[in-house]
DNA sequence: CGGTTGACCAAGT
DNA sequence: GACTTGGCCAACC
């Protein structure tokens, strides 16, 4: 592992990058991943966003109970995004099966 | 450099 | 079940 994380927000992106397709992950997760309990901070990265999509998957972070949480854009268009990946929604407009979505960082 | 904010979370009412 | 309150911690003004 040779990446050296800046800042905070940095750390999110990169350990973003490591979500799998049609898998999310929730701001909790991330900023646990961290070592740190900012998920506020995590959503703020998020919301400045300076990666494109196709590097950190922004869309792929949604809210700890399973709904879709937020987007710089249009949050309609962050669950297109997800459904895309394979990932379902019900009429809530929460995740189905979101513990089994939910992917979670390992420290091997 | 201090107070406010925020793509949040959980518990309480 | 919906709404309110407090807390968490980095980034912004």
């Amino acid at each position: 592992m040779n990446n050296t994380p800046d800042s905070f927000s940095e750390a999110c992106y990169e350990l973003l990058r490591t979500v799998p397709k049609g898998k999310v992950t929730t701001y909790q997760e991330l900023a646990h991943g961290l070592g740190c309990r900012a998920y506020r901070a995590v959503g703020l990265a998020m919301n400045r966003n300076p990666y494109p999509p196709e590097e950190v998957p922004c869309h792929r972070v949604v809210k700890a109970n399973g709904e879709l949480g937020g987007y710089a854009g249009e949050e309609s268009e962050k669950q297109r995004k997800l459904e895309n990946e394979g990932i379902i929604f019900d009429e809530n407009g929460k995740i189905q099966e979101f513990s089994q979505r939910l992917h979670r960082f390992s420290e091997l």
